[in-house]
DNA sequence: ACCTGAACACCGTTCAAGT
DNA sequence: ACCTGAACACCGTTCAAGT
């Protein structure tokens, strides 16, 4: 199971993984892989989540002092994370993010963070709502440079570009 | 050609839309719609493209008068339009939104009003990737309304949620 | 517990040929 | 101009069977 999650992402594109692309770099027969996963969706459910957990948590002491601030570095590293796996990025999409454990313990910490800035429990789970589907989205843009047009932009334009929007969203959630 | 793509229209899911079952609905060989698109990435853009067309455009006048509102205005046209075309989404999320004609125009008509509402060149640009990403994401989360969990939110509260945090742009990009 | 062989019902695309 | 037949190299998934 672990071994067969290792394999596809060093294996760019979700758009190319199949069970028979994955059962073959295993040596093994298509069929076989049903016995551990039972199904290619569930497969690759596991493996996004699984790559959700290199984002990076903010420190107790950072959530508490900072609270805004930390909810911002939940999503730039979130952002980070999604974009240094391009190949992943039209299964996150489709699937509107993972939806596994790793997923909903970042979730609910920047949540927690949220509320530690004053912002409204209904108001939260709206924001984080437009946050993912920003954060997401974006690294999906990121992902796909060319498309951007003359002359395309560079990496760390795309993620300036990514943090003036997250800021302006921040400004409106936290309030004026 | 056009008939192609209307056929496509009626039937729901580009998942579901393969070159083969779309020439088994118009009665033909699947190789002959070689000789009116060239590719399933073509017909797909072509479909996308011709969808927007649906997206109203503000008067000159209304533009004038209120240009963020106008680009509000686009902008929530925008989502309009795409969740009612559930079954494009993934197709819309994997391209970032249609890159045709009327893609094209949209965009012209949205940085235009972003430049009557005082917003500075190079900001109205980045502005208009956020505002991009915002709305095909959402409109995306939307088309998909049973994994918002418990209970899930009607169209109208995601609509309403939407407009937030569209809201919460526009203030951000105009200026304090 | 973990694998294989064989099969089913599909794909997108190309090539040569027909009218 | 527009179509077809036949083929190539693929898919995900299931069923029965082997060790």
């Amino acid at each position: 199971v672990l071994v067969a999650a290792r394999e596809l992402l060093a294996a760019d594109g979700v758009g190319n993984l199949s069970m028979r692309a994955l059962a073959r770099s295993l040596g093994v027969a298509p069929n076989a892989l049903y016995g551990h996963v039972g199904n290619r969706d569930q497969l690759i459910d596991l493996v996004l989540d699984d790559v959700l957990a290199q984002v990076h948590r903010p420190a107790e002491k950072d959530l508490a002092a900072n609270p805004t601030g930390a909810v911002r570095d939940i999503m730039l590293s979130s952002y980070d994370v999604l974009v240094a796996h391009p190949g992943l990025m039209p299964a996150y999409l489709e699937r509107q993010g993972a939806r596994g454990v790793q997923a909903q313990q970042l979730g609910h910490v920047a949540l927690d963070g949220l509320g530690r800035a004053g912002v409204e429990e209904a108001t939260a789970r709206e924001a984080m709502r437009v946050l993912i589907v920003y954060t997401i989205g974006f690294a999906a843009l990121s992902a796909r440079p060319a498309d951007l047009g003359d002359p395309p932009l560079s990496p760390a334009e795309l993620r300036a570009n990514f943090r003036t929007g997250l800021d302006w969203l921040l400004l409106g959630i936290v309030g004026t």
